[in-house]
DNA sequence: GCCGTTTTCGGCCCGACTGTTTTCAGTCG
């Protein structure tokens, strides 16, 4: 059973104990515990006992559950409360404006249990009836359910982003004094947004008025002096809060979150006699303010160091930032190169030299092109002569962009079983090797692992390409034992991609921390079909970052020669372990 | 249900906005 599939389970839980009224300490442990799982790298079902209750959060009765649903595939406690409310119920605490105790009165005063009967019963004007619901909540819900569809699922970090620089121009017209800053899961860097936060610092409340009055607000969700939120087109939800100068670093602070990341840095500031809210650090005994005007500031006053926004989701950052053990995360500005890159030669866009120019421009020191193999025929891939001939044709470029310097690679298929789509011989001559897989995704996992693991073997193999081979918000990745190839790539000195295509981004924060204890090293890459598509490294840059990457951790941040000199290819060959490698 | 730099019991983060209310409950983040 793999991870989300458990953390959904006691996500349901957690909602059908919500309905019941349940001990909200109660719920917040399963709640949470499906956040870590959602988010641990090896899968839990598969952990025994003890690693089960290292994992924080797990404790006895929690980690008896998971034991049980890896073995069966089912949880008596999850079945039981089923027996209480339908799970048609859970869709209906899903709409805005519904919560626990709206959804459980509707269910035992009115019967119901779908949203379709929930409509029925709102148009009938039935709601009204009912105790604490009156003609506008009636109404509300009833909008609520027109607009479900967009309301769910998340967007992208990239889109997000654009859409948080529209907005905040927009402010930022109205209110030139003002300072506009994106928080929330954006700030984070999250590899999908579920909304968009913006912070506003020193204005007033009309500001609020020039936000909820923007073009793009489809329904004002709350309007008051100093928070607003409203849906946009296309589903977005975004708030907007307003907090004084003096509060800006505590705001900054609330809003980035994450919610773990803020209850356990506010457990901790009790602990110290402190109570933290978006207006400041506050003593208990005398209610002074100790901090509150900058970010670091307050993390200081709580006895730690800044916690770079990135690595706030509590996990191990707040024990980290109070031993002064942070990591020197990969800055946006260090990567000197790019090492995945299409031409017009397969499926890109642009020509070698439109590529080289924009790379030049954004002062790399060398970039790798790397159009596809033949199996990839939808997108014409190379085959060994073609190869070979682009080889020259991108070395022959060397010497005409100053500073930068141009590798011949590919990016080649890995096949069915593990075999690469060209021969060793042509490998062999070019500078660098991407191996991917783009076929077959639904390989068993044994099947899958076996197949990264002897792409791996191939001693021309430098790197692999979007690893899990996920498309977000699309596709799953594909299932296989991460542990074990990673493994074998730090082994192998074989760099594992961090593609950075807003939709890829792959291998993710979690797994590229999990690789990094093997010692893998990463490569930041954009994968880009066109010249504009170079400057998607920044969301590449900011996974690494959340993965607790430094710039050791990242080969393409070295100099040419460094580079070169880390590349498999051009490492001494590593001891024999036996046959079977 | 979890957890321990007071603790194996008794705690567990905090505030804004709305609607239905005459002082507050529910929802949301």
């Amino acid at each position: 059973m793999d991870n989300r599939t458990l953390a959904g389970c006691f996500e349901q839980i957690a909602d059908l104990l919500e309905l019941k009224g349940e001990n909200v300490f109660k719920i917040r442990a399963y709640r949470s515990a499906a956040e870590t799982i959602g988010a641990w790298a090896d899968p839990v079902g598969a952990l025994d006992d003890l690693a089960l209750r290292a994992v924080p959060g797990i404790g006895k009765d929690l980690a008896a559950k998971i034991r049980e649903l890896a073995s069966t595939g089912r949880c008596a406690y999850h079945e039981e409360l089923l027996a209480e409310f339908p799970v048609t119920l859970l869709e209906v605490l899903k709409l805005q404006g519904v919560g626990p105790k709206t959804a459980a009165l509707l269910f035992r005063a009115l019967g119901i249990a779908t949203v379709d009967a929930l409509a029925a019963a709102a148009r009938a004007g039935q709601l009204r009836e009912l105790k604490g619901i009156g003609p506008k909540k009636e109404a509300l819900i009833l909008k609520a359910i027109d607009e479900r569809r967009l309301d769910q699922g998340r967007h992208l970090l990239a889109e997000t982003a654009t859409l948080a620089a529209e907005l905040i121009a927009h402010l930022q017209q109205q209110a030139p004094a003002v300072t506009f800053v994106p928080v929330g899961s954006l700030r984070r860097g999250s590899e999908t947004c579920g909304d968009l936060d913006i912070l506003a610092v020193g204005g007033d409340a009309t500001l609020m008025d020039t936000f909820v009055a923007h073009p793009r607000v489809e329904r004002v969700l709350a309007h008051g002096d100093t928070k607003s939120s409203v849906r946009l087109q296309g589903g977005y939800q975004a708030d907007l809060r307003l907090v004084p100068p003096a509060s800006r670093g505590a705001a900054m602070q609330y809003f980035t979150g994450s919610k773990a990341h803020n209850i356990a840095l506010r457990d901790r500031a009790l602990r110290l006699g402190l109570t933290l809210n978006e207006y400041g650090l506050t003593r208990l005994d005398d209610g002074t303010t100790v901090a509150g005007e900058t970010e670091e500031g307050l993390y200081e006053a709580l006895g730690l160091a800044w916690v770079p926004p990135e690595l706030r989701e509590d996990r191990g950052e707040l024990e980290a930032a109070a031993g002064q053990s942070l990591p020197a995360l990969v800055s946006f500005g260090s990567l000197r190169g790019d090492l995945h890159m299409h031409t017009t030669a397969s499926d890109g866009r642009d020509t070698i030299e439109a590529m080289a120019a924009a790379a030049q421009a954004r002062g790399y020191a060398y970039i790798a092109i790397t159009d596809h193999s033949k199996a990839l025929a939808m997108a014409n891939g190379l085959d060994e002569r073609r190869a070979l001939e682009h080889a020259a044709r991108v070395r022959a470029l060397n010497g005409r962009y100053e500073g930068l310097t141009l590798l011949a690679g590919i990016e080649c298929d890995i096949l069915e079983d593990g075999r690469l789509d060209l021969d060793d011989e042509c490998l062999a001559a070019l500078d660098f090797v991407v191996a991917s897989v783009h076929s077959r995704f639904n390989q068993e996992p044994r099947q899958m692992t076996d197949r990264l693991l002897r792409a791996m073997a191939c001693p021309w193999v430098d790197a692999i390409g979007h690893p899990t081979g996920r498309l977000l918000l699309r596709r799953d990745a594909y299932t296989f034992a991460l542990d074990e190839v990673a493994a074998a790539a730090g082994r192998h000195g074989v760099a594992l991609e961090i593609n950075s295509q807003v939709d890829r981004l792959d291998l993710n924060d979690v797994h590229a921390r999990a690789a990094r204890t093997h010692g893998v090293r990463f490569l930041v890459s954009s994968d880009a079909h066109s010249t504009a598509a170079l400057g998607n490294v920044q969301w590449g840059v900011q996974v690494a970052r959340r993965a607790w990457l430094d710039d050791d951790a990242i080969l393409n941040t070295r100099p040419l020669d460094a580079f070169r000199a880390a590349l498999r290819r051009h490492r001494p060959a590593p001891v024999s372990r036996g046959a079977s490698e």
